[in-house]
DNA sequence: CGGGGTCTTGAATATCGTCAATCGGCGTGG
DNA sequence: CCACGCCGATTGACGATATTCAAGACCCCG
């Protein structure tokens, strides 16, 4: 399964950063004194690159992301989406272990990642909520590996679920990513996302309004084939 | 792919807490003065389960762990095999969201979780270890979810370099885990790993000494499959 | 030596991937 | 306003990789 990647490159260094803000009184973590600045990317757009020193944080505003690695072969793995709200780029590391990219138009809080961290030494809350997102996110990262041992059925089933959950539309999915997205998050092919999409519409546990609109006609259905 | 668990019931609670205790001067990080007890755990004895109260954390001292999750079905997903000097069992909400069990007999340094999180309050050297413990737990994960998108033969290699470099003994591994075990871990069946095993047996990638001690013959052979 | 668990090997099957063609929605421009 | 072209998505035929089911070998411990 072999995906190149096209890479539209808009990068953003010190100038960009300066170039695209906008005063914002939006913080990083709730309740917790960490500004920033904030920055909209265009659809594909790349928000930071693998290898790339990790100075800053983000949080989604609106929009959406992908963080993804690819393989020396062109494979590209997706690590994550992410979606409004959610904090990311925090790195263990001097740089990024991922790639991130807008996956539409997406408007993105950036933090100094100095910043955070010398806030989270003087404010153990600041340090609680920033182990909290990362311990959260291992968590995350734990659910997405039990996804990939499960059956091209089950793992569709588990993808609308969890996108149903977050995008907070009960039981309607505007799904921002292509199949190619989703297939790479999936770690399955375009054709065989698009085949089990079609299965489940044919049994009507879900219903296509168009590609990427989709309402879950069967939730309980979905529920079990997330064994 | 349905295996089966067999449980070893060997919890622990207070009781059996207080029982294998060792004093000691380990420390649970390293320059960080949190204390805790030593336990020692039979082969296949549980150290948590699933769903069980985050009560405390554990560094490994000798032996091998293995961390799960049990699908409705019965099957199995290693999540990390935890190896001396790993710290485990840090969960960002109040339960375990895996189980925990001894691979052969292992000895585990145990610490209240309350007693590493009140530290991390007042001592932001604590707060930043336990991040960075976590984080790099992530990154783990992160790496193990990209392993679950290869082929057979690139996920045992990979499997392979990790392992001989944990254990740090230059181009030879002993396994302390069964096939079973790796094919939890890899997402793959004890048939197939033993048959690619052989594979790489055959190629002379590896060599055999017996079937958990496997000399690492051709090292930048098994990087290349590592794409 | 014997037995139980672990590991290997074989043959048949299934699921998913590959390659290729076509469809369909959408924006642009005539 | 309709036609064209492009990109994303679907569908089909075929093939490959890994799974399943089954049998037997190996090995350590008693």
């Amino acid at each position: 399964m072999i995906t190149r990647t096209r890479l539209t490159n808009v990068s953003h260094g010190q100038a960009a950063l300066n170039a695209g803000v906008l005063a914002t009184q939006v913080q990083l973590f709730d309740n917790v004194p960490v500004g920033g600045a904030s920055m909209t990317f265009e659809r594909n757009a790349e928000i930071y690159g693998e290898g790339e020193s990790a100075d800053y944080v983000y949080k989604v505003l609106s929009g959406s992301v992908r963080a993804y690695r690819v393989l020396s072969d062109g494979r590209r793995q997706i690590s994550a989406f992410h979606l409004p709200g959610d904090v990311f780029g925090i790195e263990p590391g001097k740089e990024h272990s991922s790639s991130a990219e807008a996956i539409d138009k997406a408007t993105v809080l950036v933090v100094r990642r100095s910043a955070v961290f010398n806030s989270a030494d003087s404010n153990s809350d600041v340090a609680r909520h920033l182990w909290s997102i990362t311990a959260a996110e291992l968590k995350r990262s734990q659910n997405h590996a039990l996804l990939l041992i499960k059956t091209a059925k089950e793992r569709i089933a588990a993808f609308l679920l969890d996108m149903s959950e977050r995008l907070a539309v009960k039981g309607f999915v505007e799904l921002p990513m292509s199949r190619q997205d989703i297939a790479d998050y999936l770690g399955l092919t375009i054709e065989t996302v698009s085949r089990t999409l079609t299965l489940l519409s044919e049994g009507s546990t879900i219903q296509f309004l168009a590609s990427r609109r989709i309402v879950l006609r069967n939730a309980s259905q979905l529920n079990e084939l997330n064994a």
